[in-house]
DNA sequence: ATACACGCCTGCTGGC
DNA sequence: TGCCAGCAGGCGTGTA
């Protein structure tokens, strides 16, 4: 369940392996990992064939390959997407293999990337850069600049920037979380209005200001807001440090939540396991066809005090 | 604008 | 042993 820790350290893998890199050329194995490319603007193969990729750029749980000026090759992992490394020799007999990319580099010769996606919720597409709306730099690339700096993927521009990006826009989120009525968590997981945050990551951060998800966001006063925020930087910036030591920088091989930060987790996935700051033991509860995971006595829901004024 | 149900998809696990 | 329900769940879409 790639977030965004996970998948900045599938950026920060693939942006050495594909800048300057040559598109050489394109096995589609399978369409429905294409199902985010409209082809109206052209077959994928023929748009990415013979492309030249100028970056690796995130945003959220997006990333994004700039080809030419005015395109990119935008993936998203999904659920169980991966995007490999590989040697040209490596063999090809993945079960879930969905597109193959054959890279010829200047520096580092052939190479390849898998794109790998046992349940089919991710998906690669080429779509048009449109300029970002508040004119700041699109996403996390490490130093990108030129005329991709402030582009984004069309499909990625209703994106919210994350929480770790420099041009995040702290007070509008704090606004937004006093105008939203909706559980708290409810409104972390809404990547309209921050990205990069998921289902683990949630539970994460609620669990370390001793929230309640089903808190309304509207009854936060403003100083829980920022300490919510704040939590969200701490989980997410912990994991990405511990993704970054167990991380090849030649070969990337990212198998999710589960390999990588599994251990360090308080929250998530512990039910029945006492909760690691009191004792309590730790439930899951059911939201939004998925799962919450918190403890009954630390993370209690607390009823709105009625508003002093309207 | 906001809220929320739904479908997409495969593999694994637990109960009977 | 085999079968099926449940679970993992992000995101776009459709409806109110």
């Amino acid at each position: 369940m790639p977030e965004l820790p996970e998948v900045e350290v599938v950026r920060a893998g693939l942006a050495p392996a594909v800048t300057g890199a040559r598109v050489a050329a394109v096995d589609v194995l399978d369409a429905r990992a294409l199902t985010r490319h409209d082809a109206a603007s052209g077959d994928f193969e023929s748009l990415v064939t013979g492309a030249r990729i100028e970056a690796a750029v995130r945003r959220g749980k997006f990333l994004w390959m700039p080809i030419g000026v005015d395109r990119a090759i935008v993936g998203h992992l999904g659920m169980s997407g991966q995007l490999l490394l590989r040697t040209p020799d490596h063999p090809g007999d993945d079960r879930h293999a969905r597109i193959r990319l054959h890279l010829d580099h200047p520096e580092h010769g052939e190479l390849r990337i898998d794109f790998v996606d046992q349940r089919t919720f991710g998906s690669l597409a080429v779509d048009r850069l449109v300029p970002t709306a508040d004119g700041e730099v699109a996403g996390f690339s490490a130093g990108v600049t030129g005329p991709w700096a402030g582009t984004i993927p069309a499909q990625v521009s209703h994106i919210a920037r994350d929480p770790l990006d420099p041009a995040f826009d702290d007070r509008a989120f704090l606004d937004a979380l006093a105008r939203r009525a909706s559980g708290v968590k409810r409104v972390l997981l809404d990547q309209g209005l921050v990205s990069g945050v998921g289902n683990i990551y949630a539970d994460e951060a609620l669990w370390a200001v001793r929230l309640h998800g089903e808190q309304p966001a509207s009854s936060l006063t403003r100083r829980r807001g920022r300490e919510l925020l704040a939590a969200v930087r701490d989980v997410l910036g912990k994991a990405l440090a511990e993704g970054g030591t167990s991380f090849d920088a030649q070969y990337v091989n990212v198998n999710g939540a589960s390999g990588y930060f599994a251990q360090s987790l308080n929250a998530y996935g512990r039910a029945g396991l006492p909760c690691p700051r009191c004792g309590t033991p730790m439930v899951r509860e059911s939201f939004m066809n998925r799962s919450s995971h918190r403890c009954p006595r630390c993370q209690r829901l607390r009823m709105p005090r009625q508003p002093a004024s309207a």
